[in-house]
This record gives structure tokens, C-alpha cells and sequence, in this order.
DNA sequence: CGGCATATACTCACTTTGAGCAATAACCTC
DNA sequence: GAGGTTATTGCTCAAAGTGAGTATATGCCG
């Protein structure tokens, strides 16, 4: 827990109700008519090579296949906790079983827009992380790899600032914050007017890019009526679009928030904890360890210094074998050495990107 | 989530359960019989000079009060949002209205111990972190500040290393681990067995204290039945200890758990976002500013250097007056500069703890 | 007015970063 | 099989950041 942490904060919520029930004694009452169900999501990502990639299941949404996130309902009589019920979903639904698993944050908000339809069990969905190395030989039983950065095509800034934000991304936005009525923030509680949330997402202005701020610019998007979801829980700001295309593709419900709540919250503790070698072979070359953090990141590392971090910083131990046929010198083996967990606080691979 | 976010993930759980039904239609099925009921709690701290504390509501359990934290079902017709819902529970029952609040961590195993009583609605807990400047003037209609460090005396060493550590906690923790039959973890999927927990949470045998792994060392003694929680719950560990005392204030249900989920996230977040700041006065010193960090981290700063890392980092700025009777020389007053939200990814106090 | 206690300014050695240069060693191609 | 390609590996260097100490300023109190 060294820095970052929560790191991915819900909007905040307006102004309370009035309630009419007082004190802890109505712990005790039932819920009423219409009950809450909860739903475990899980974002499994996995990275081949230098494409990190999402675990989908496609469900049909009115004759239409959409991307989905392997999800089920946390039922208490089967599962005994909640990381037990999302890992028997995700056997079922995909055969994969799970390693690595957080939980990311509890949504409550899901169908705010939507029809307020009684009938239906309120959904307060539950949002997990799960790490697995890719393994071409584990048959799937169901689901779809399917790249990460087709939902955000932003984010991936590899081969440069991706053209969608100077030419799509920030001229609508700048559109839609010169269409705001009043100076102040749309959120009450939070300290942002549109303008100062697009430069902090979008690093306009000189600000500069953030690329922990997944969710931010998802969510800013949303809020824009730029992404699908939006369109489809009938944002008014989605409206003014009409016919203009969308920015990534679209995923059932709210599981792209969810995606991206966990690829922001991915790319700041890979800076603080050992979680990339949950992505890795048990030997690996410091190569393809750096391939898979900046497939993660979406960005590129100094060589020569992310050498020294990680194994200054104790994190690998070579195992003595080289790896051949790389393409030029053969390169050495490392592995995890898991043992710096319990000797510094906050071992993870602390790096900054560069522009090259 | 710069770094630190989750930070605070809770213990795995174990192998998953066979399941009957297959697939996310299963959705749309209405659970079962035992009902969910989700909680909504409140871990809220304020600082009075350098003193932390946590609002807490006594409930009475077996004739006997608890401290608890502000707590309330969530409920969909009611509360629009699971926050929305949080804050009006808070407001009822202290009189308090919640300025900052972040989720913590969805809880869903208490009772995982408890006897199987299977009419009682399955409860699932949500836990927030919420700050509050110290207001004397505000009276509450309900609930009291207690000082968090009363439940938590092994976390706060501004006046050194608490004695309770070396004295009791570890002689005990060492007796429990050399119990342990098998060298393996007592968790499946933790890498970590009992000795190396205790190595980490309170770093004996060289390893470095980490003030952020409040919630470990709480579900540590928690396991090793140190803690009335424990033996409220049936723990088998607990058993052993009969008659010795338990450490720290107890606290109904989970709620010791999502304080230390709460102290230990606040303790990461500090370093890396400007929430001091949702602790302070408009106006404040420099050493009110410290000492107020320094009462959340339970160490002490180097004042120069504190002082060097605020200012250069641009967190504050100075109003023009002093403050005078502080004792000394008059102290300038600073306020937060709210825009260095908008320049740098991840301004907090960054902070390392020194040993005078 | 002198001593006290705190605030504030400044210094300095040491470590950590960001970035580049150079040499090495296998493989590939012609 | 010689030369080019590509990636690994070792090293340097300046700039910035960090931990810790010293000196000065300024109001309060007796």
C-alpha cells in the first residue's frame, strides 16, 4: 500500500434524501419490495506478448451480440465468500480458473438513467481485477481474448499520441464544455468544472498525460455522451452526436466501466507492487518483462533504467539459462523473487515513461 | 491511484464450490431464500490537534454497548446511490454531514464464523472512508469521537515504539505461529505463512515497520485469536488465550476490521493525494499541518524537510497573516492550493518517516 | 531586557533518476 | 563465412531529490 490506492474513486453522489426511518434498529427490517441482488464482475487480463488483453463472454442484448464481462450473481446459500462465488462464475462461464484476484469497487449507481423499472431487482455490481498468464494451451470453454485497447483506444500511446484524441476525442469534448450553462462543476461535491477535467484527463493545455486516469476519461466520456453506454442509458449529452461515431467499442451494462477501473487501477500498482509477474512465465527475460509492463502502461521505458530498477530493486534473480533465437544476443533468464515482499514495503516496478 | 490504492485487499478465499446453474442467465433468477442485505458504514475521522479520532454509535449487544460505526441498510427506493445512501444514514444518526467520502472495500465473509443461521438476510458490507474537519462548534445528535488509536495501541509510535508490541503482541503471535502444524499458509493463494506475516505486519527480525499494513496486522491477531472480535466469533485460536487480555477496543460486528481498512488507506493516500487537507481549517501553520500528518501516520517528520517537500511541491500557499501565541516566533498561515490537483498527477505529502 | 521556544532560511553530502554512449554476442543474409 | 542486424549488457554523467544538520529571526514571558 505505499502509494496510490484507491486511485479510482466513484463520482460522488449528489444530495442525500430524506429518509424517513431513524438508527441502526432498521438493520433489522427487510428490504423492501423491490430486492437487491448483487452481481460479481470479473476483468481477467492477460497479456500475449505485448497485447494485453480482456476475457469477454458475448451476450445477446436485443438480437445483438455485446461484449461482456463473465459475471453471475453472488448467491450467500452456494457462495461461501465473494471472491468464491466470482471464481466458480468464471470456471463456469469461461473453464479458466482464476489466479490473482482484487476486488475493485462496488457500483451502485448502475440503471441511475435508466427506466426506473420496480419490477426488476435493484443490480449493485462488484468489480474484480484477476490476473492470469496467457497460456495458449488452456482450452477455453467459453470466452474470447480480445484486446484491451479496442475498448480504449486512447490509451494506448506506444507508437505515439494516438490520432483519435486531437482529432475526435478533444475537439467534441471542448464542444460539449463550451455547451455547459454555468461555471460549475457537474457534480455537486466535486471540485471540477468540465474544462478543468478535460485537461486533467486528456493532458491538454500542457498538463500532462496521466495514465492511471483510465477510468477518469471513461467516465468523462460517458458524461459527454461519447461512448455507446451513454447513448444507450439515454444521456441527454448523447443526443447531440447524432449519427457521429462513438469512441471504442461498447460492452454490456457497465462492464467497460469496470474495465477500466481495473486496467487504471492495474497501471498504478504494477508501480508499487510485484503484480506483473503474475503475468509472466515463472522464467522470463527482463525484455519480455518490460514488453508486458509497457503493453500495461501503454507507454515505452528507458531500457537501460528499467534494468536497473528492477534488478537493484531485488525484484528478479537470474536462473542462470539464457534464451536463445531473441533476434540478437542471447538474453538472460530471470525469475520473481518473491521473497522481497517481505523485505521492502513497496516493491514494484517504479517507473516513468518516456517519449521515445 | 497513483500508488496506493487498493492497498488494502482482503484475505483470499479458499477452493470454490461446485455450482448447479451455469451461465449469466442465471441473472435474471431471483435469490433464493436467505435474502441479501447490503450494510452501509461509515469510517469517519477528523483530527482534533494531533489527536485522530473516529465517530462511533453505541449499540447495544447482549445487554452490553459496542462502539459501532454509523451504519444503516442501503435501500434502493430510498437512496439513490449507495453514497447517497451512506450520507443520509450518517446525518440521521450523528447530525453530521459527510464532506469527503470514498468507498474502502465490500465485505462479504462475516459471518463466514458465525453459526449457520440461515433466516437472517445474508449481510454484505460496504465500507467508506469519510474525513471531517474538527469542529467543536457543530453539536452531533448522536454518536462521540473516540480516539482511533484506543483501538489500535500497537499503530501509534509517536512516542516511540508502543510498548505492547514487544511485551505482548509478539511473545503471543510467536507462541501462535510455532502452533501451526504445517509450514504452508494458513489462506490458500497467500504466498505468506505465519511467520513471514508476522514478520511483515510488525516487522521483527530486521524487517522495516510499514505504517500502511494497518489492516494485516488487525486480521493477523484477528486469526491468532488476539482480538474480542475473534472469540465473539468462535474462532478456534481464541480459545487458547482464555482469561489473558484481548488488545485493543473491540467493536460491533466488522467494524474494527473497516477501521483499520480505513486508517490504512488513509495512511497510504496521504502520501500521494491532498486529503490532509479535508482535515484542516481553511487557515492553517505549517507545524498544524504536520503534526496533523503526523497523528494519521503515527511517526514523526522531519519538520525542515516537511516543510521544504509542501511548499516546493505547491500544496499551499501562504494567505499573508500569521497566527501569534503559538509560542515562538509568529507562524505564517497557509491555505491549499486546490490547482495542484490540476498540475501534477499525484500531489500528496510525500512523506518518509524519520526516528527522533 | 534577556532567555525561551518556535518559525524559517540555508547548507551539504548522498542517493535516486533520466538519459545517453559503447561494447558484446548470437543470429541472419548474402 | 563475412558482414550486418538486433538485442543484451556495462558504464558514465548531470540533474533532481532526499535525509539531516546548522544558523538566524521573532514574538512571548518574566
Amino acid at each position: 500500500m505505499s502509494r496510490h490506492d484507491d486511485v479510482c474513486a466513484a463520482p460522488n453522489s449528489n444530495t442525500p434524501q430524506r429518509e424517513g426511518m431513524v438508527g441502526p434498529d432498521a438493520m433489522t427490517e427487510r428490504s423492501g419490495p423491490a430486492a437487491i441482488e448483487i452481481g460479481l464482475n470479473a476483468a481477467i487480463i492477460t497479456c500475449a506478448k505485448d497485447n494485453p488483453q480482456i476475457l469477454t463472454v458475448r451476450q445477446p442484448v436485443d438480437d445483438r451480440p455485446l461484449e461482456a464481462l463473465p459475471f453471475g450473481p453472488f448467491t450467500p446459500i452456494r457462495h461461501r465468500t465473494l471472491e468464491a462465488g466470482l471464481r466458480t462464475w468464471v470456471a463456469d462461464q469461461t473453464g479458466l480458473h482464476l489466479g490473482y484476484a482484487e476486488q475493485l469497487y462496488t457500483f451502485g449507481d448502475r440503471g441511475r438513467h435508466a427506466r426506473a423499472d420496480d419490477n426488476e431487482p435493484h443490480a449493485v455490481s462488484i468489480g474484480y481485477l484477476a490476473l492470469n498468464r496467457f497460456d495458449e494451451s488452456t482450452a477455453l470453454t467459453g470466452g474470447h481474448w480480445q484486446g484491451v485497447y479496442a475498448f480504449f483506444p486512447w490509451e494506448d500511446w506506444r507508437s505515439g499520441k494516438p490520432e483519435i484524441i486531437d482529432d475526435e476525442i478533444v475537439p467534441r469534448l471542448t464542444r460539449w464544455l463550451a455547451d455547459q450553462t454555468s461555471d460549475r462543476p457537474d457534480v455537486a461535491g466535486s471540485p471540477f468544472s468540465r474544462a478543468d477535467r478535460l485537461r486533467m484527463c486528456f493532458g491538454t493545455d500542457g498538463t500532462q498525460w496521466d495514465e492511471e486516469k483510465v477510468l477518469e476519461r471513461y467516465e468523462l466520456l460517458f458524461e459527454a455522451g461519447l461512448v455507446e453506454e451513454a447513448a444507450r442509458e439515454g444521456r441527454d449529452a448523447a443526443a447531440q452526436w447524432d449519427g457521429l461515431p462513438q469512441f471504442g467499442r461498447a460492452m454490456h451494462l457497465d462492464h467497460r466501466r469496470i474495465l477500466a477501473t481495473a486496467l487504471g487501477r492495474l497501471r498504478a500498482k504494477i508501480k508499487y507492487r510485484p503484480v506483473v509477474f503474475e503475468l509472466m512465465d515463472a522464467d522470463f527475460t527482463l525484455f519480455e518483462l518490460q514488453k508486458t509492463v509497457e503493453a500495461i502502461l501503454g507507454s515505452h521505458l528507458h531500457k537501460q533504467n528499467f534494468r536497473r530498477l528492477v534488478e537493484s530493486g531485488g525484484l528478479v534473480e537470474a536462473t542462470g539459462n539464457v534464451r536463445t533465437h531473441t533476434g540478437g544476443r542471447p538474453a538472460k533468464l530471470f525469475r520473481f523473487r518473491s521473497e522481497v515482499l517481505l523485505e521492502r514495503p513497496a516493491p514494484g516496478v517504479r517507473v516513468h515513461a518516456t517519449l521515445n
